[in-house]
Formats: C-alpha cells, structure tokens, sequence
DNA sequence: CGTCTTTGACCTGCGC
DNA sequence: GCGCAGGTCAAAGACG
C-alpha cells in the first residue's frame, strides 16, 4: 500500500518534470508537429521565433516599429537619432547574418538529406548482393571532431556505408552543427550479445571500451524465428544500481548464474499492465561489473510510462535509422523508399510515443535530428539548424557562438549517453518500434517472415566531449 | 496484509 | 537418450 503511494508519487513527479521538457520541446519545434496537439503553445511561441526565423517578416516588423519610433522621436533629439540610426544598421546587420546562417543550414540540410538517401540506396544494394544472413548496422552519434579508429579486421561491407556516411560528416556542415552520424554495418556470425558469453562479450569489447569513457551502446537482435519474431535490443550502460530505471515498472522473476559469469542475471516481467509480454534481462558485464547488461525482449501491450515515453522519443532518431533498414531489407525497390517507410510513425503512429515532425524535403532533417535533440532541447542545445532556425530560445539572444555550441552539444550527448535512464527508454523504444515494424511487415509482405534477421548497434559517443572541450 | 524478492525445482532446447 | 545450460514457475520469506 504505502510503496504503491511512493511509486505513485514518484511517477507523478516524472510527469511534472516532464511536462516541463514538453513545453520546452515545443519552443525547439517551433511548430512542425502536429498542429491540433500543440496549437495553443505554438502560437504563444511563434510570434517570437518569426522574428529571428525568418529574418525578413519579423525583421521587417522591427524596422518599421523602429522607424516608427524615429518618427516618434522626430528631431526632438539629434542624438537619439544617431542612436537609432546605428541601433537600425545594427537591427539589419544582423538580419543579414541570420538570413545567410539560415541559408548555410539550408544547404546542410540537403547535402544531409542526398547523402541519407544514397547511403539507404547502398544498404538495399548491399543486402540485395546476398549478404551473409546476420549483420549488424552500428548508429553512432557523437560529437563533429570525433573520429572514430577503424578496426583493421572490417570487411569492405562495412566501409562502403561508412565511407558514405564520412562523406556527410567531413562536409563540414555537420561538424558546423556539432553533431555526426554515422552509420555501419558488420558483417558477421550471430552473436547474441544480449547473453553475457564470453564470445559475445569478446566481440563488444570496443563497445566496452567506448563505457569506459562513461558512453553507451546498445545492440538489438530481431529473431529469427517467424513465429515468435521477438525483438531483443540489449543496453550496455554503466550503472550502480541493480537495475536502470527505465520508467517502466518490473517485476523480478527469476535470478540464474548464467555460465562463465559469476555475476547471477535476473529475469524481470514489465508489471505496468497485467499480461505484458515484455520482460528484460540484467546481468553486470564480466569485464567491467560497473557496466550493466540490459536485455528487452517483447512490445509493450500498453503505453509506456510518461517517464518512459519522454525518454524514448529521443530514441526515435535511432529507431528511423533501424526501420530504414528493416525497411530496405523487406523492399525489393531500393530507389523508391517511401517516406512512411522511412519512418512509419507518421503513416501509423504510435500512441505511445510524441508525435513525429512531418516528413518534407525541408523538414525531413528534423526529424531525423529533432527528435534527438528531445533530451537535450531541455538544457538549450545551441544549435539554430536544429530548431529550424529559431534561435530565440538561445542564451545570447540569436547570437550563436559556433564554439560555445560545439562545447555545449558535446557536453550535453555526453551526459545523455552516460544516462541509463536514457539508454533504457531508448532500447525500449527501439524494441517497441522493431516489433511494430515487424508486425506490419509481417502482414503486408509474406516474403519478410524468410528475411534475414539484423542486430543493431548504437553508439553514442560521449567522449566527444573530451575531444571538443 | 499486500507486494516483492529469493531460490530451488521444473521445463525446454540444443549438442553430443 | 543423456547431460547441460538457459529460462520460467511458484512457494516461502522479507519488507514496509
């Protein structure tokens, strides 16, 4: 009775904090979500992000409110008119700048957007060559002059992407935005990383080595098996509790000494809504018992927790790329990936999750990003590009300061990757949207059921941090 | 007293 | 078929 209060009070009190980053998220949107959810706080905010957004409307309204003030003034003063007269360069000066930053960010954006394409037209082409049945598609998202060493022992499969993806990072846009992403596949045997062996352990150990440096990563594993196709995406973050708080609730089932780790797993049942499929696996890595090894395996049969939910929306970004993928895997037309596959949310969205930004060749961009910025548009990432070209919520008034930003950016990803609470809700996520996929596809295309299964890794980097400071 | 954790027994799949 | 290992069940105990 009184821990179900607490529990209560301690789920209320994630709401209120989130409904704060809600709000927030809603400034850094700047109004591509939906318009019916959010109409009331769009409009209180629009009017001052029109000013700095489009530079011409607003820029043009505070001209004239300055003219007018000039006219005002008259010549009563000579001296208020010089004033006026330099605070109206100014005004204009700065307009320029904005219009040429927006400009700049515009031309990222589809730089960004033909490399997304060509890099999905590779991975079709690729698995479409008859590739070896497992791979796995590494998403790494870290800060711009991160550098990530190769392993020597990569196959090719796994540099034709990769070099795809440099090319989008090295065009100095994104280093411009702070943020890169690459992607990767691995070609290789099924290791089932989600179980603490020592084989799959030894093949994690870069990732192992990436926790070191307080990073996280996580890979998902889709079954095989047709008639189970139970999505299983593991999180390895670093954690001195038990277990990551996930915003879910979990019951302990079982506890077994998983052999060649004397650390014992504990088997957990989600609790949130009675005969929820969705269980989870702890165990602590053998190498590194500070590192917590987190198995999710199921979809959720309710919504998640607000906590949860909040959370996972920054997963989003992750779960696109692993849908294209999944996408491209059960499509026999590369070139011709329709924007629902690219996310699905928006043909079939999800109840459980915020909303997604509409998919248009200028908006596309944010979506892929926005939504990452989720977790961290609470603490004011410095990034116009991000927020459209909206820099009204920015600490210096639109005055964007490239390297400030950069330093901010990496600190924020860094202390988002080293969150468990963040890693869990984004593996949940990813195993919700894997699973939802998969079902869809499941009905739309019988073929998909013999298709191949994937495992995915993310990584996020947040090391990065160290590089850029 | 209700809920959760612990823990030994049992079930199942897999390799030999 | 047997043994092994992973996964699950359920009774007992702990806890608030």
């Amino acid at each position: 009775m009184s821990s179900k209060r607490k529990r209560e009070q301690s789920i209320m009190h994630l709401d209120l904090s989130l409904e704060a980053a809600e709000d927030e998220e809603k400034v850094v949107e700047e109004g591509h979500e939906d318009g019916d959810r959010h109409h009331h706080h769009q409009q209180e905010e629009e009017g001052g992000e029109k000013i700095i957004l489009s530079g011409g409307k607003g820029g043009s309204s505070h001209r004239e409110e300055t003219q007018k003030k000039e006219k005002d003034q008259g010549c009563e003063n000579p001296i208020a008119k010089d004033t006026i007269k330099d605070e109206l360069c100014a005004v204009q000066a700065e307009m320029d700048r904005v219009r040429e930053e927006n400009k700049r960010l515009q031309e990222v954006i589809d730089r960004t957007l033909n490399d997304y394409y060509e890099l999905q037209m590779r991975l079709a082409d690729m698995q479409q060559r008859g590739q070896p049945k497992e791979h796995q598609v590494s998403l790494s998202l870290r800060g711009g002059s991160f550098q990530e060493p190769m392993k020597a022992g990569e196959s090719q499969q796994i540099e034709e992407p990769l070099v795809a993806a440099q090319q989008s990072s090295d065009l100095g846009g994104d280093n411009e935005l702070g943020l890169s992403l690459s992607l990767r596949t691995f070609a290789g045997p099924h290791a089932d990383t989600s179980e603490a062996k020592g084989k799959g352990l030894k093949s994690w150990q870069p990732l192992d080595d990436k926790l070191q440096t307080g990073g996280f990563s996580m890979v998902t594993s889709q079954s095989i098996n047709p008639a189970t196709r139970k999505t299983r995406v593991s999180v390895r973050a670093r954690c001195q509790g038990p277990t990551m708080n996930d915003g879910c609730q979990w019951r302990k089932y079982g506890q077994k000494v998983a052999k060649g780790n004397p650390c014992p797993r504990a088997y957990y049942r989600c609790t949130v809504a009675e005969g929820c499929p969705v269980r989870k696996q702890v165990q602590r890595c053998l190498e590194d018992m500070s590192i917590l090894i987190t198995t999710y395996e199921g979809t959720h049969n309710h919504p998640l927790p607000v906590g949860a939910t909040a959370l996972a929306s920054a997963a989003t970004t992750a779960a696109n790329f692993m849908l294209l993928n999944d996408a491209n895997a059960s499509s026999s037309t590369a070139d011709t990936a329709p924007l629902s596959y690219l996310n699905p949310y928006l043909a079939n969205p999800s109840p459980h999750l915020p909303p997604m930004n509409s998919l248009t060749s200028s908006t596309s961009y944010s979506s892929i990003f926005g939504a990452a910025t989720y977790p961290w548009a609470a603490s004011s990432i410095p990034n116009p590009g991000f927020a459209g070209g909206s820099s009204s919520w920015l600490p210096n008034k639109g005055t964007w300061n490239g390297e400030d930003a950069n330093k901010s950016l990496a600190g924020n990803i860094g202390a988002i990757a080293s969150d468990s609470k963040f890693t869990a809700a984004v593996a949940a996520a990813i195993s919700s949207f894997m699973n939802k996929d998969n079902q869809t596809s499941a009905q739309k295309d019988g073929e998909s059921s013999n298709r191949s299964s994937s495992k995915w890794v993310i990584e996020s980097l947040s090391n990065s941090s160290k590089d850029l400071s």
